[in-house]
DNA sequence: GAATTGTATATTGTATACAATATTAAACAA
DNA sequence: TTGTTTAATATTGTATACAATATACAATTC
C-alpha cells in the first residue's frame, strides 16, 4: 500500500522544522512566492498548510497582509502550560494505570532522557514520554487538543531550551508518577502529572524576558 | 472602517448553516464544483473553509476522495459532552465571580430561555449564555478550544432537538449556577456548570440510536 | 528637512487551468 | 446472473493566472 500524503500535511512537517531549527524567526513575514520557491511547490498547498499552523496558533495573520510567525508571550505561556496541565491530567484519568509494558518504556524513555545532553532530543522523548502515558486514552479530541498544545508548547522549549536543572526536576517527577501508577495510585499521579506540565514555567518566562 | 472579511470564513458560516438547516446531510459528500457554484464562489477558498471546518471536527476528508460532512456517533457525543464540561468549569474557575451587569444579563437570557419554543432559538441562547458566563475568562486557547467544542455539540442539538424536558431542566441549573454566582460560591458554581454541560447526554444518545 | 501625494513594485486573495486519481457503467467472459 | 476489464466521466490535488490591495520609494509641496 503507498502512502499518500497530501502536500500540505508534508508542508506542515518542513515549515514545523524550519521553526524548530529557528530558519524562521518569531514575527517573521513568511512570504508565500518566497517559501513555495524555497520548498519547490505552488502557492496553494503552501497557503493551506499555513493555515492549518494558523489554526494551531504558530501562525498568525492579517486580511491582505499575510502570514507572519506568530510571537512569542509570556501571556501565551501563562495560557499554554496551564492548560497542557489541566487536559493531561484529565486524559490520564481518563487512560486508568498503563500496562506493565507501557510503564516499562516510560521507565526506559525517562533513563534516555536523563542521559542525553542534547536539548532537542530531551523535547523530543519528554513528548514521546507524554504521548506514551496517555496513549490508552480513548477520548480523541481530547488528545488532539493536546497534541496541539504540546506544538504549541515546543515553540518555546525550543527557543530556550539551556534550562538544565528543569529537565532534572522534570525526569524525577516522571519517575514519581511511574512510580505512583505502578502502585494504581492513578489520582496521585494525575496530580503530579499536572504539576509536571507547569514545572519550569517560571524559568521560561525568565529567559523569554532576556 | 470598512470590515474586510476574507471569503473563507465567510464561506465557513453559509456551510455551517446548511449544515444547521439540514441542507447538508451527515456522511453526504461535500462536492467542490457543486458547492462552489451553488456559493457562487471559486474552489480555492471554499477548500480553504472545509479544511477549516476539518479541523473543527465538522467535516472529514480522505486523500483522493475528498471532503463529506462528519457522521453523528454516540462516541462522539461520549467525547465532546464531558470534555466540554471539563474546560468550562475550568474556564468558569479562571474568570472568577462575573460583575452584576453580567450576572442580569445571565438572567435575562435564561428567562428567553424559557420563553421560546423554537428548539433553535434555545440552542443560540444557549450558547450565548455559555459564552457570556466565560466571557471574562483571560486564556485565549481555552476560550478557542470551547467554541470548538461548542460548534461541535450544536450540531447534535439541532439534529436531535425535540428534548423539552432536558431544556427544561438546563434553565433551572443556569438559574442555580446565577444563585451561587451572586453569592460568591465560586467552585460549586463550577462544579454544576460541568453537570450542566452533561445533562441531556443520554436523552440525545437514545434519539440518535433511532 | 518633514510631510504628502503619486507611481511602481510586491504581495496577497481569488479564479481558472491542468494533471492525477477515483468513480461509473458498458462491454465482455465465465 | 456474477464478476472482470476497459473506456468514459467526474472529482480532486496542484499549479498558474489575474485582479485587488499593500508596500516602498521618488517627486512635490510646504
Amino acid at each position: 500500500m503507498i502512502n499518500r500524503k497530501p502536500l500540505r500535511s508534508q508542508i506542515i512537517e518542513v515549515v514545523w522544522q524550519l521553526i524548530v531549527e529557528g530558519k524562521l524567526q518569531p514575527n517573521e513575514p513568511l512570504r508565500e512566492v518566497h517559501l513555495s520557491k524555497l520548498l519547490n511547490i505552488s502557492r496553494t498547498p503552501l497557503r493551506e498548510a499555513l493555515q492549518r499552523l494558523e489554526w494551531e496558533g504558530i501562525v498568525t495573520s492579517a486580511p491582505g497582509k499575510g502570514f507572519r510567525l506568530a510571537t512569542l508571550s509570556e501571556e501565551e505561556v501563562r495560557e499554554i502550560y496551564p492548560l497542557r496541565a489541566k487536559l493531561e491530567s484529565y486524559a490520564l484519568e481518563l487512560s486508568g494505570i498503563p500496562s506493565s509494558d507501557v510503564l516499562e518504556e516510560l521507565t526506559s524513555i525517562n533513563k534516555k532522557m536523563l542521559k542525553t545532553n542534547s536539548p532537542k532530543e530531551l523535547v523530543v522523548l519528554d513528548e514521546r514520554w507524554h504521548d506514551l502515558l496517555l496513549s490508552n486514552c480513548t477520548n480523541r479530541k481530547l488528545l488532539e487538543m493536546i497534541k496541539v498544545l504540546h506544538r504549541q508548547s515546543q515553540r518555546y522549549e525550543y527557543a530556550y531550551m539551556n534550562m538544565d536543572d528543569k529537565s532534572k526536576v522534570s525526569v524525577e517527577q516522571h519517575e514519581q508518577i511511574i512510580k505512583y501508577l505502578q502502585k494504581g495510585e492513578l489520582l496521585l499521579a494525575s496530580k503530579l502529572l499536572a504539576a509536571n506540565n507547569v514545572v519550569g514555567v517560571e524559568a521560561l518566562i525568565e529567559s523569554l524576558k532576556k
